[in-house]
DNA sequence: TCAAACTGGTTGCATTTGCAACCAATATCG
DNA sequence: CGATATTGGTTGCAAATGCAACCAGTTTGA
């Protein structure tokens, strides 16, 4: 007996690729607004949320290649949103911190992003709190 | 009172995003073997699922760019895994359709899909179904 | 029947990405 | 110590993407 056809709209990495797709989209023209990159906002949302880090640390946070955090780091700073600092520790490492406005920044793209969040699990109703462990399962166990 | 801080952990869009990067990581290197990208592999899915059809009811089925379609489409036919063929109803679209070849890598990745997909929900035990519904509820809404 | 609006599909260009190679500073270890 | 491997971070280059402009057929409607 020959196994049943592959179903492309069965696949899990499909799906959470069209859901990821389809929930960011929603959210892009916000930080778009800030003439900001993806990538810039969840570094911005690090460094927002945990203070002062270096660029790795910010990579093993968010799960992001080195290089593409090196760039927006050096995006966010030609905006004036945050600053580098040599790290006293290790003279190869660099301290990165937000400005002033790079921390009113990210209290105006958080408030609107907790908005965003919020629409979301209002829409799934009780399945949001078992989505959100599935998928912390997903990301742990890669 | 001021607001909690925004946390981008647990930020929906990040952690479906997360999730659907770290599973469709897994699987890339399986596709990557045949010199395929992730829209090539997903174009070829929908034609090895659907039979004949046109760029346009692939870019609607699997909610992709047209232009990214028109150039998995033509990399797939310079592969030799598709054809394309005038469409009788309609002079400007043409209607795709795998080869033996073609149809032969779908068997080969399908297969290696299905295996995948199946590790990822005994990874995720009775939450997969769940996880599904979710998921295609963020789609729909979208 | 013929112009205007629309649709299937491709192309150009500027941006974003991934990967590997690369500096410079720090650890490691004989 | 001094050579070697590691690690923090950047850069170059070759794809991959998004968007808008663009052809060529098709429909609409006066």
């Amino acid at each position: 007996m020959t196994d049943p056809e592959f179903d492309l709209d069965q696949f899990l990495p499909y799906l959470l690729n069209q859901a990821a797709e389809a929930t960011s989209r929603g959210f892009q023209p916000v930080y778009a607004a800030y003439g900001m990159t993806r990538t810039q906002w969840r570094v911005l949302a690090n460094l927002g949320r945990f203070g002062a880090m270096t660029a790795t640390a910010i990579c093993a946070a968010s799960h992001v290649e080195k290089t593409k955090v090196s760039r927006a780091v050096t995006a966010l700073e030609g905006q004036g949103l945050l600053q580098r600092a040599p790290d006293p520790q290790d003279g190869r490492a660099e301290v990165l911190r937000l400005t002033d406005t790079g921390r009113a920044v990210f209290a105006a793209l958080g408030q609107e992003a907790r908005q965003h969040d919020q629409a979301l699990r209002d829409r799934l109703g009780g399945a949001a709190g078992p989505l959100e462990a599935a998928l912390r399962r997903l990301i742990a166990g890669a």
